[in-house]
RNA sequence: GCCUCCGUAGCUCAGUGGAUGAGAGCAGCGGGUUUCUACCCCGUCGGUCGCAGGUUCGAGUCCUGCCGGGGGCGCCA
């Protein structure tokens, strides 16, 4: 499958119910892996049956594999479900088991059980995340600005989704290789060489180092409609260009260099991992589209339609209801950007040896980049297990519910919006916590900030829309990034107060009596099932969510569960839980980019 | 016209085919606590899960058809 909401057919993780026994710190999916044996044991007809382990709010988990089961051997659901129980299988983990309603098993584990579990994992760097049972390289396609053009809002969605695959998938121990595919090829080349000679190089480095993009775009863009001298001019220079003139090739270079410094700067603020050796340019692939267009002909796939060099991939009409075609050579003779995504399926394939390639793109890119899968599965370029998935993500609207624009009805720069976010988390830090320095303020600001601007991006389903809300976004109660930094705050509050290193408490044993001590320890044995769903679909909000509800539980936990004015064991019992829950909170954001402060 | 995505509480959003309790935050109302940081907790108010069929032991979730909204549909990228 390629679509926007594509699952992946390669063991990108191992799945909790997978027979490897991955992810088991989680005690669903220990609980998963326990029973299908069970299950498939009872069923008579020797096909194997799934326990299908959920999460319950009656229980701990419930155990619905039952009904399904009964209806597929004939036999009755409850007795089924009472088999199961008298099996002994669970004897070890469950302090209590249950068959209600019509077959369903409610689960409840023993403290024992979820106290092991919890040793383990926190005795253990990656907290029970075990790394990906098959390492696979994975290009990952994201963020491309284009050069000598502003970055705004809508590079932020794609840099900010890319980043925490990118993060994500490397924490699983897949070799992931970045690709940023800037826009630094094309016609528009022309018009900007000539407006560089036209200002002089040197002034010309002056504004675009110092983050004028739009006005040097557009001052070329309105030279190029009102003057046809400076048309003319244009469309030598972008020959030229094409020709690999060393002149033109000189300014053209230092048009990118200067736009890519700038970039570097807005990623930089923004935190992501993205450096000049993650360039792939539009112009990396301009060489190897002819070779790409002849493998493509030899293919026989592609067909002469008005002029045209096209091909006609099943499944695609356009209005008048007649087969849409793929152009990869225009009737002038000229290649088509479906050329250069061709020849860069080719190149991440055969060179880079890609069995996963993501295109972190916006939705409407959809059909295009459907297409262009189509042909590559069709000429024997991305055959299975190998794939490309778009993973496409919805627009940033205003308060107006259309794409956001600044009052002036202009895109918003991204840089500018950046640098609003900061100042406003410096405003609410100065507010509420008078008495922290100016020097930490400015520090704590910046991480508050930005990870409230990324938050606010991943948290919620990235296909869809979302309104871009300063005062939601950054609010210390609900669903932010601030809220969840806030409890990684506290816990290190906990510790700097009490003058204890967090370090020292990992190996005090943690004993779990109070409820909210229970749940939270569920939790933080969830992490693995919690990244798998999420990479399951391309889908940061689900490790966003998850996040949130661990913050949550933590919240109850702090309530009602003093730490430092407990009694021994429990004061060290507790310190344990706190720290552990602040190094699970701190990994978790760290693969979603945002950083977990120590104070806020 | 065809394709595609979306439609869940007043608002912003979650929701793996599972239980005559569909959740969270915010907003509203009432109460509690004010302790390791600004918090948190409890109660309450709120829903024909766009509409109608279908599949299923079971549908917000899968299928079909409508309605409403966004996007895409030939030589730009």
């Amino acid at each position: 499958m390629t679509s926007d909401r594509g699952r992946v057919n390669v063991p990108l993780f191992g799945g909790v119910d997978g027979a490897d026994c991955r992810g088991m710190s989680d005690p669903i999916a220990t609980l998963s892996a326990l029973l299908a044996p069970v299950f498939t044991g009872l069923a008579d007809d020797g096909a194997e049956a799934d326990p299908t382990v959920r999460p319950s709010d009656r229980a701990d988990a419930q155990v619905n594999g039952a009904l399904p089961l009964a209806k597929r051997i004939g036999s009755n659901p409850r007795e089924l479900a009472q088999a199961v129980v008298d099996s002994g299988a669970l004897a070890d983990i469950a302090s209590d088991v249950e068959v209600a309603g019509p077959g369903f098993i409610n689960v409840t584990f023993s403290p024992a059980f979820l106290e092991a579990q919890l040793a383990e994992i926190a005795a253990d760097a990656r907290l029970g995340v075990p790394p990906a049972s098959e390492e696979l390289t994975v290009v990952i396609d994201y963020s491309a600005p284009n050069v000598a053009k502003e970055m705004h809002v809508g590079h932020l969605r794609s840099t900010v989704i890319g980043d925490a695959l990118v993060r994500m998938m490397s924490f699983l121990g897949h070799h992931v290789i970045r690709e940023n595919h800037i826009g630094d090829w094309g016609r528009p080349f022309g018009m900007l060489i000539e407006h560089l000679l036209d200002l002089g190089e040197d002034i010309a480095a002056e504004g675009l180092s110092q983050g004028d993009l739009d006005g040097f775009y557009k001052a070329a863009n309105a030279k190029f409609t009102d003057r046809e001298e400076f048309q003319e001019r244009a469309r030598e220079r972008v020959v030229l260009l094409q020709n690999g003139d060393e002149e033109t090739l000189v300014l053209w270079r230092r048009l990118v260099e200067l736009s890519n410094a700038y970039f570097d700067r807005v990623y930089r603020k923004l935190g992501v991992l993205l450096t000049d050796d993650d360039l792939a340019g539009e112009s990396r692939y301009q060489p190897l589209m002819e070779g790409a267009y002849e493998r493509l002909e030899g293919t026989g796939l592609l067909v002469e339609d008005d002029g045209a060099m096209v091909v006609f991939p099943p499944g695609f009409t356009n209005r008048e209801g007649d087969p849409l075609p793929l152009i990869f050579r225009s009737r002038t003779g000229a290649f088509m950007y479906a050329t250069s995504d061709l020849a860069c399926v080719i190149d991440r394939a055969e060179r880079l040896d890609a069995d996963l390639m993501l295109y972190v793109v916006g939705s409407p890119q959809a059909q295009h980049l459907q297409m262009v899968y189509d042909v590559c599965k069709m000429a024997g370029w991305l055959v299975e297990p190998r794939q490309a998935i778009h993973v496409g993500f919805g627009n940033v609207l205003g308060d107006d519910r259309k794409i956001m624009r600044s009052r002036a009805g202009k895109s918003v720069k991204l840089i500018e919006l950046l640098d609003e976010a900061i100042e406003r988390a410096g405003d609410a830090i100065a507010e509420k916590n008078p008495e922290m320095s100016p020097g930490d303020r400015a520090v704590v600001a910046e991480m508050v900030g930005i990870g409230a601007v990324k938050y606010a991006d991943l948290s919620t389903d990235r296909i869809k829309d979302y309104v871009f809300d300063w005062d939601r976004m950054l609010a210390f109660e609900g669903n932010t990034g601030p809220y969840l930094q806030y409890a990684h705050a506290r816990i290190c509050s906990i510790f700097r107060r009490a003058g204890i290193d967090r370090p020292s408490v990992r190996d005090s044993p943690i004993a779990l009596a109070e409820p909210q001590e229970r749940a939270l320890a569920m939790r933080l044995l969830a992490l693995p099932t919690a990244l798998d769903t999420t990479l399951d679909s391309y889908s940061p909000h689900k490790l966003c969510t998850y996040v949130y509800e661990l913050a949550v539980d933590f919240s109850a936990f702090y309530e009602n569960c003093p730490v430092l004015k407990a009694d021994e064991p429990t004061r060290s019992s507790r310190l344990a839980l706190a720290d552990l829950t602040a190094r699970v909170l701190a990994q978790a954001l760290d693969l979603l980019g945002i950083e977990a402060p120590e104070q806020m």
